[in-house]
DNA sequence: CGCGCTACTGTGGTCAGACCACACGCGGCG
DNA sequence: CGCCGCGTGTGGTCTGACCACAGTAGCGCG
């Protein structure tokens, strides 16, 4: 073992995983403020600031100013927008290729529709709801964008795997500014527009009807379609 | 949009994103330092640190005292490190239940062996070198099982998805003390090290074969077969 | 006695300044 | 010419201070 140097903010770090994994602390329960966590561990408080902060961003805590039981660092456990941050900032540093995110997108909806038309009554409330919402007529591209981002979380989370629906929106979010770019670069998009929902509807109507395989195609097929249209197949650079 | 108050910290994130996103800074580059980029952005050299820090863990940048060209924060974009912790975290926080890493490890596992079998020349050098290192006799479960996380973290490389290799191997690091506790449950590990071997052996062949249908199946088994006999299937806990 | 307002307390958020250990690199010394 | 030492800039950490904020306790008034 190198035994590192023992930073002052990963001791932070650890102790709260610890307590976490020895379930002292939960969903729901304030962590020690600052000062205390500080005196208890023998660091400076900024050392367990820039902790708390690691903490923030991969969305496990909450923190909010003032007093009182919502005061304070709460566990919070809501993994996607930390998903989120760490795809999006790996693809910005280059970490991740962009064909990769959407090579790996490709791979979770599939299973996810596979999941889900092998379910014995899937729940589509949810899903039929964004379907009715993209059908009002004057969307422009990025909010009909947002709401097929919405669709295929929604069918994400109705799989049942928090792990891959969480996997999925970051990647969404990480590809997000590319995609808006490659709206832009499609020529007619009412026409693409009527394509998505005609494909996002058979896609789940397959769904409920069990099929399995032609679920799987469908979704490929529309994933893949849209980002031909949109130029993504080659590097593209967001903003310029 | 509620407007967020402008955190300080958030701030400098924001802005090493930009920079990353234009282009100005890429992997290998140096970030300004920690008392400039206060002084550019107008903000204390603990708002930056914290900023810093979140990125460091993230897997971003990497940090390092003293002065010359490998001093300071430069930017690495190595994703394996910042979505390991990820992944432990939550689930040590209990925002992802462990069944679902597991299905989730099975999906992409699954995906990975059909994507090599599929390929006309697998780059299977490195997987069969951690196959004779498996051999060994005198190896301790532990080390047996960093030798398999080895393996399936190869295969993954191998695949040529580094989004996919970055999330197994972050899976595999969320539910290692879990699989080592198992580890300890069985009764003869020398058997079952035994049938790893021999399933591992299997599976590379398969893929080397190309045959993607059963590399799949053997995939599946080899997983599920462990995890059923480490007892992982229900809830447990790693430390008490 | 009860209601409402105020001041207090504890929280995170931020900044400024200080000191340390460290590593590179330049310049002087042998 | 070579080597050693100190200067300089880096991150790492701590301290102390101040702010805004929210809840609460306590006081004063009706």
């Amino acid at each position: 073992m190198p035994e590192q140097p023992a930073r002052a903010w990963r001791l932070v770090l650890e102790h709260v995983e610890r307590d976490l994994l020895d379930g002292r602390i939960g969903p729901g329960d304030r962590l020690a403020s600052e000062r205390d966590l500080a005196a208890d561990l023998g660091v400076g408080r900024s050392s367990v600031r820039e902790a708390l902060r690691v903490l923030e961003v991969m969305g496990l805590i909450r923190t909010s100013t003032g007093s009182g039981p919502q005061s304070g660092a709460i566990v919070i456990a809501t993994p996607t927008g930390g998903m989120s941050t760490l795809l999006r900032l790996q693809v910005a540093a280059q970490g991740f290729p962009l064909a990769d995110v959407v090579q790996t997108r490709l791979l979770l909806e599939d299973a996810v529709a596979a999941a889900l038309a092998g379910q014995d009554s899937p729940d589509l409330a949810a899903a039929h709801r964004v379907l009715e919402a993209m059908d009002a007529d004057a969307l422009t591209p990025d909010e009909f964008l947002a709401l097929d981002a919405q669709l295929h979380l929604a069918l994400a989370e109705s799989s049942g795997n928090t792990v891959v629906a969480a996997i999925m929106a970051g990647l969404r979010t990480a590809i997000e500014s590319y995609v808006q770019q490659g709206a832009a670069a499609i020529d007619d998009w009412g026409d693409m527009a009527d394509v998505l929902r005609a494909e996002h509807r058979a896609i789940v109507d397959a769904i409920a009807a069990g099929d399995a395989t032609t679920a799987r195609a469908l979704v490929r097929a529309h994933i893949t379609g849209y980002y031909t249209a949109a130029g993504l197949t080659r590097s593209t650079r967001p903003t310029d």
